[in-house]
DNA sequence: ATCGGAATAAGGGAAAACCCTTGCATTAAA
DNA sequence: TTTAATGCAAGGGTTTTCCCTTATTCCGAT
């Protein structure tokens, strides 16, 4: 299996088109059969001839990206897509892999990169550039840090402790028998923390606790 | 720099050990120097000699290789540890990346991965396997259907309205209020749905939603 | 046409939550 | 040592929620 790899190249920046070509021109193993500057064109030029492997940006004018992978797929079902975008981040990458793409390498990628991605992916992988992954994964992280707020809303320990019992689903009642106190106890720390916190009622508190990450869920 | 990789294997599995050093060693640029059963006799090896890049397993019996990630690099920062783990999950990842690992590799990936790992972490780069951080994206992804569910609990239309109001902090007044109808009926939905989705109370209720993903928080 | 079931709406009474206030102990400042 | 502040605990009274029951409408089935 060591045939050519026919590649398509659709992408609306002329001089970055190029110099896709001429690096991916150096491989031997690969011949650029085609070049597109948006998914319309793309998808007319894919009635002539059908690449092995096509490069594909998000970013486009006409048609973009997601729109023009999901279309030729749906037609070419053994198109190898592979997303070739500035875009780190978890949306576009969602859009891309639901519109069917096996491969997203980042623009400021190396040639390796992209080289090893058309590889695995006429093997029948996938490749998803690990900068991409690690930037989601990144951002996915919980954001705010839960300590500090704890500590600027001068929440005490006793009161996490409530919070905590609240924020599993206990009434009151429950919360006292296990804390060992009385429920107005159990009222009264509540009640200081609604304060803190803002919030009006046992739900909010709840949902400012959770998106505030100060339990976990 | 083209001089060759010194290399230390910490995993108790003394079969894979054996394996990897052979596997590696058809490899004229590496040279394994160590090797330990755990991470407490890695720490006490360690103090006779440093390799370039540790290899670390992550369950192991003494000492897990989560300590012994941290105790090492607190004393030798300059070392490179790629973990080497059969676990693909966020929290051993986390766990190790917060010990300071530079590279994970799951145990199930080819000899070619784990070469591209060291060469990658002997260059100051890191280096995460794709099939790890894909699987915690995807287990991050949304599990369960939510409208399925909705469905499967035979939960109404009118039900679902009141369910959004009561997981926006809204009480019972504010929620009868908003949709026109008295106190008593939007009670009387949420009773239903407490019913329904086997809950207690108004958090309970919502901790469910979000867990389930009926609404979006 | 009528019957049964489900969704919607609402009432009464009991239980729980909520709000305000108080007492007590510990700790830090005057 | 007194004073002030803070966290924890708890009572009284009102409001809200919870649970059970009932009425009405709509709709598909007999």
């Amino acid at each position: 299996m060591n045939k050519v790899v026919k590649i398509g190249i659709v992408e609306d920046h002329v001089l970055f088109r190029e110099g896709l070509r001429y690096v991916l021109s150096a491989n031997h193993g690969f011949e650029i059969i085609m070049e597109a500057g948006n998914g319309r064109e793309f998808l007319e030029k894919l009635e002539l001839q059908q690449p092995d492997v096509v490069l594909m940006d998000i970013d486009m004018p006409v048609m973009n990206g997601i729109e023009a992978t999901a279309l030729a797929l749906q037609k070419y079902p053994g198109l190898k897509i592979i997303t070739l975008s500035m875009h780190s981040d978890y949306g576009h990458y969602k859009k891309m892999i639901d519109s069917g793409a096996c491969g997203f390498v980042l623009k400021n990628s190396g040639v390796n990169q992209l080289t090893e991605a058309i590889f695995e992916v006429v093997k029948g992988n996938s490749y998803f550039s690990q900068e991409l992954l690690m930037n989601i994964i990144l951002k996915k992280e919980t954001p705010p840090a839960s300590a500090e707020l704890v500590r600027q809303l001068e929440i005490s320990d006793r009161e996490m402790d409530v919070l905590h019992h609240i924020c599993q689903g206990l009434s009151n009642k429950q919360i006292a028998e296990k804390l060992f106190i009385s429920i107005k106890t159990v009222e009264g720390h509540k009640s200081k923390l609604m304060l803190k916190t803002e919030t009006s009622n046992n739900v909010s508190l709840v949902l400012f606790s959770i998106k505030n990450q100060l339990i976990e869920i």
